[in-house]
DNA sequence: TATGAATGAGGATTCATTCAT
DNA sequence: TATGAATGAATCCTCATTCAT
C-alpha cells in the first residue's frame, strides 16, 4: 500500500541474509526488556518489521530464537578480545587497562550490554543454553584477563593472587554496570559517568593487586 | 518427609497467621528460579502446601504476591545491617569488613540472596517496585558503605575516593557471587570457596583504597 | 455452644425462624439487580449480615435458594387478590380498577416487583422454576383478571373480547412498569408518575373494550 | 450437519469480513438464551463455528462482544421504522397499525426480538449501554410512536391523551409478547396466535384513545 | 448454629504455533 | 518468501461448596 511499485530502482532490497539478523536484534532488545516468557513473538516481529509468521521461517521455536539470539551475541566480541590480548606488548597493568576499555567499547556500550541480565535471568530455565553460554563465553572471557594477571604475577607486577578469584573482583563492578543499565538505570536522575567509574574499577584493581 | 502422620491428617489446617509467609517463602524460591512469568501460581501454591484458591486469600493477584515477596524478604536485613554500623568501633577498615561479612550471613547465605536476581530481572516489567526497591533496600544498603568509607577517608585510613563511585566497586563482586549461585552456579562443577572470594574482594579492594 | 447461658434475659434472640426469609429477601435483591449467574452467595450472605457458610445451613445449593426466593416471593400476593375478587360487589370495571390497584399496592410497588425481571431472565435456564412459576403464579394471577374480563362481558359492559387475549393487552403495560423499575429507570432522569400511569393504563383499556 | 462435506473442508476458513455478524449473531442467541454471565465464550465460539481464540481476534472482551451484539442488532431497524413514517399518508390510526405491523415484521419476528429480554436483564450490570441503548433506541423508537399518537390528537382523531403516557400502554403488551417469547413460551403448549394478539393490541388502544 | 479457611472445577484470556493463501 | 487468520493448550482468577472448629 506504501512501498509504490512503480519504479524499477531497488533501492533497498529486502536481503533475506539479512532478516535472522534484524531478527535476533530485535528479540535481544525485547528479551532483555521483558524476559523471555513474557516477551511476545508478535512484537518481536512487529519491532523487525515483519509479520508473526515470517519469524517461523528463520527460527523454529521462541527457544530456538532465543538460542540464535545468544549465539549470534557473543561470537564477534571474543575474537576482537583475543586479538587486544595477541598484539599486546606492555605492563600487565596496562594490558588489564586495554582489556577493560575494548569490552566497554565493544560491548559494554553497545545493545550486546543486554546479553548477561538476560542470561543471569534465563540461566536456570534454559540450563543447556547457559552451559554453552558459560562455556564458550564466560570461560573464555574471563581467560583472557586471568592470562593478563598470570603475565603480571609472573613478572612481579602483581602480587601472587590467584587468578580465578581475582578475576571476578574486577569483572564484578563491570558486569554489575551493565546490569544496573537494563534494570534500575531508569530509577536513577542521573547516573555515574562510565569512563570514570571504569577507570576507578581498574584503579583499585590495579592498586589492590599491586606489588610493593 | 516432614509432616508427621500423627492422625487422620486434617483437610482443612486453619493457621492464617503463618500463611502469607509460607506463600511468599514459595513464591520467592520459585520467581527466583523461573522469573515471574514463567512462574505458575499453582506451583507457588503446591509448594506451600495449599491449593490454587488459597493463594487468592491472602494475594488479590500474581503481582499483588510479587510485591509481597519483595517487600516481605528486605525489611530485615537492613536494620541489622544498621546496627552493625552502630555498635561499631574500631578502624574503617574493619567495620567494611564486618558489614561484608554481616551481609553475607544474613543475606548472601540465605534464600534472600536471589532477591538481586529477581529484582535485576524484572525491575523493567515493574517500574514501580523497583523504584521502591531501588529507593529502600538499595540506596539504604549502599549509604551504609559509603558512610563507612567516608570514615576512613576522613580518618585519613583511605586515599580520598569519591565514595559513591568505590561503593560500587566493593560491591560488584559481592553482588555478583550471588547472581552467580542462582544462574550459571550449576553450569561449574566447584565453585568458589565463598569465605575466601569474599577475603579476596575485600582485601584487594582495601588495599586498593589504602593511604600509603 | 456460643450463646452464654448466663443471664436468663432472652433480649434479641436470633430467632432461627426469621433466618430464612432474611436469606430470600437479600436474595432476592441481589438476583434481581445482577442476575442469577452474576450474584455471589458471599455478598447475598453479607447482605443478610451473616457469613458464606450460614447459606448452607438453610438451603442446599444456591439453585435451591433461587427457588426459595421465587416461591417465597409469590405465595401471599395471590392469596389477597383472591380476597379482592371474592369480597367485591360492583361494576366489572371497578373490580378490573380495584384488582390493579391491588396489584400496584402489594406487589408493584414493593421489592416483590424485581421477581418478574428476575424470572423472565431466568425462565430459560431453570424451565422447571419457570413451569412453576408459570402454573402457579402467571396462570392463577391472569385468571383473576380474565374472571373480571368475563363477567363484564357477560353482563354486557364488555365488548365479546377473548379474555385469553384482552388480559395481556391489559397487563402489557403494568409489566412493562415493574420491568423498568429494576432496569431502565436509572437511565432516566424523572420517570413516569406510577397513579397517573395506572390511571391510564386502566382508562384506555376500559375505554377499549367498552359496550358501545 | 449442515456444512456440506465437498471436499476436503479447509480448517482455516479466510473470511474476515464475515466474521464479526457470525460472532456477534452466535452471542445474541446465547444472550438471549442464558444471559450474557451463564454464557460461556466457548459456546459462542461453537455455535459459529470458530474456536475459543477466534472470538479474540475480532473482540477484546467479553463485555466488548455484548456491546457489539447490542450495537448491531438494533441499527437498521429504527432506520426502516423511520422510513415508513416519513412515507405514510392516511390516518393516524392507520399509521399506528403499520408502525405496529412493521415492528413485529422487522424486529419482533426476528431473532432480534431477543434483544428486550437481554437489555432488561443486563441494563443494571451494563449501566453504560443501557443508557446508550435507551438514548438511541428506547427514546428513538418510542418517539416513532408518540408522533404518531400526536398527528391524530392534532387531527381530532384521539382524544387529548398524554403521549408519553399513552405510547407505554400501546407498547407494554407488544414488548410482553417478546419478552414472553424468549422466556415463558416453552412452558405453554400452544401460545396466543401473534397476529391475532397483534390486532387486538392495536384494536383496543385505539378504540381506547379514539375521539366519541 | 455459625464461622470462614480451604478447596478445585470452571471460565476468560493469552499467545506460541500452524497453514492456506 | 511473506502473510495473518485460525487454533487450542496453558494460565490467571473466581466462586460455589465443604468442613473443622
Amino acid at each position: 500500500m506504501d512501498t509504490p511499485i512503480s519504479k524499477a530502482e531497488p533501492r533497498f532490497e529486502r536481503r533475506k541474509d539479512a532478516r535472522p539478523s534484524e531478527l535476533t536484534a530485535a528479540a535481544l532488545e525485547l528479551f532483555v526488556e521483558k524476559g523471555f516468557a513474557a516477551t511476545r513473538l508478535e512484537d518481536v516481529a512487529a519491532r523487525a518489521g515483519v509479520s508473526k509468521g515470517t519469524l517461523y521461517l528463520y527460527f523454529d521455536s521462541k527457544e530456538e530464537l532465543f538460542e540464535a539470539v545468544i549465539q549470534s551475541a557473543v561470537v564477534p566480541v571474543l575474537a576482537e578480545g583475543e586479538q587486544i590480548f595477541e598484539n599486546f606488548s606492555g605492563s600487565a597493568s596496562d594490558l588489564v587497562r586495554e582489556l577493560v576499555n575494548g569490552w566497554w567499547r565493544l560491548f559494554g556500550s553497545t545493545q550486546l550490554s543486554g546479553i548477561p541480565k538476560l542470561m543471569i535471568s534465563e540461566a536456570s530455565n534454559f540450563p543447556a543454553i547457559a552451559q554453552y553460554y558459560h562455556d564458550n563465553v564466560i570461560v573464555r572471557g574471563k581467560r583472557l584477563f586471568t592470562r593478563a594477571l598470570e603475565l603480571g604475577v609472573a613478572r612481579g607486577e602483581f602480587r601472587p593472587v590467584d587468578p580465578d578469584y581475582a578475576v571476578q573482583v574486577l569483572l564484578g563492578p563491570l558486569i554489575l554496570k551493565v546490569l544496573w543499565r537494563h534494570s534500575f538505570a531508569p530509577c536513577m536522575p542521573k547516573d555515574l559517568d562510565p569512563e570514570r567509574y571504569l577507570a576507578m574499577c581498574v584503579d583499585v584493581f590495579l592498586d589492590g593487586v599491586r606489588t610493593r
